[in-house]
DNA sequence: GTTAGGG
DNA sequence: CCCTAAC
């Protein structure tokens, strides 16, 4: 009918530059065969994946007008594995996929809107029951709308305590409710949540008012990748940075990560984190 | 069968 | 997005 070009959703664009940061560039097929990015891309094939990283790639190219050196191609070493000691990996990837905080959006959009926080919100939300839900609501309410990760109820669990304990939740016996007062601006005024996608500043000296560390530490980072004409180093830096930033903020959710994959790796499963 | 490049 | 050549 009207569409004929099937439109790139922000998830799909977000699974291809994880997938590319994870196996590397120019392994398609295992990004597609990748678990973790399979549902988002599931629709897609691999030669759409090349083609449209090439495509965000001369587009990023052609934004900085100055810089062409910025392009996302961030590796490829050698043949399959990557040389990338620390960046890489479970933490990173784990990081972008499980912590992101955006309730700014409304995820009743015809788009999807994949933030497990914003499926909280909305199963909340759209609760009759003025006490709130319980886990298995809230479960079973995000399932019918979105795929399903098999750990995806541990997963919630520990969202939902993180979600109390930084006041936006409020858990009444086994039911959890949304605490209106506390979402807009008392210890929390800045949900500060942005991807990692190559944005480079247009005013470099330029500050405003108040900015978050990770807004600075990508502006430090960018300078310092015009002065030594090193995007790698940017990037990594950047990354570094709001890695940094994110346990700086909220150590205590790296903490609970850290205890599941500790449980179950105790119970001899396999983790795959991503 | 997959990937890279041109159309 | 489709097609084709090279690996």
């Amino acid at each position: 009918m009207g569409n004929p070009k099937q439109k790139w959703t922000s998830e799909e664009e977000d699974a291809l530059r994880a997938g590319v940061a994870k196996h590397g560039t120019g392994k398609w097929k295992n990004i597609l065969r990748d678990p973790e990015f399979a549902p988002s891309l599931k629709n897609r094939s691999n030669i759409d994946l090349k083609d449209k990283w090439r495509n965000m790639s001369v587009n990023i190219a052609t934004q900085g007008s100055k810089e062409k050196s910025r392009v996302p191609k961030v590796k490829a070493t050698t043949t399959g594995l990557l040389a990338n000691g620390e960046n890489s990996a479970s933490a990173a990837s784990l990081a972008d996929s499980e912590i992101t905080d955006d309730p700014s959006k409304s995820p009743q959009d015809g788009k999807t809107a994949p933030r497990y926080n914003a499926m909280i919100i909305d199963a909340l939300s759209s609760v009759k029951d003025s006490n709130g839900s319980d886990i298995g609501a809230i479960v079973k309410f995000i399932e019918q709308k979105h795929e399903v990760p098999q750990n995806f109820r541990r997963l919630l669990s520990s969202k939902l305590r993180r979600l109390v304990l930084q006041g936006k939740l409020e858990k009444v016996q086994n039911s959890y409710r949304i605490k209106k007062e506390a979402a807009l601006g008392t210890k929390t005024p800045t949900p500060k949540q942005k991807e990692i996608r190559p944005r480079p500043p247009q005013n470099p000296g330029l500050v405003t008012s108040q900015e978050t560390v990770e807004a600075a530490a990508k502006n430090a980072a960018y300078q310092i990748a015009e002065a030594e004409n090193k995007s790698f180093v940017a990037a990594e830096a950047m990354k570094e940075a709001e890695r940094v930033a994110r346990m700086a903020e909220d150590s205590e959710s790296l903490l609970q990560l850290v205890k599941e994959i500790y449980e179950q790796c105790s119970r001899g499963e396999i983790v795959l984190v991503g």
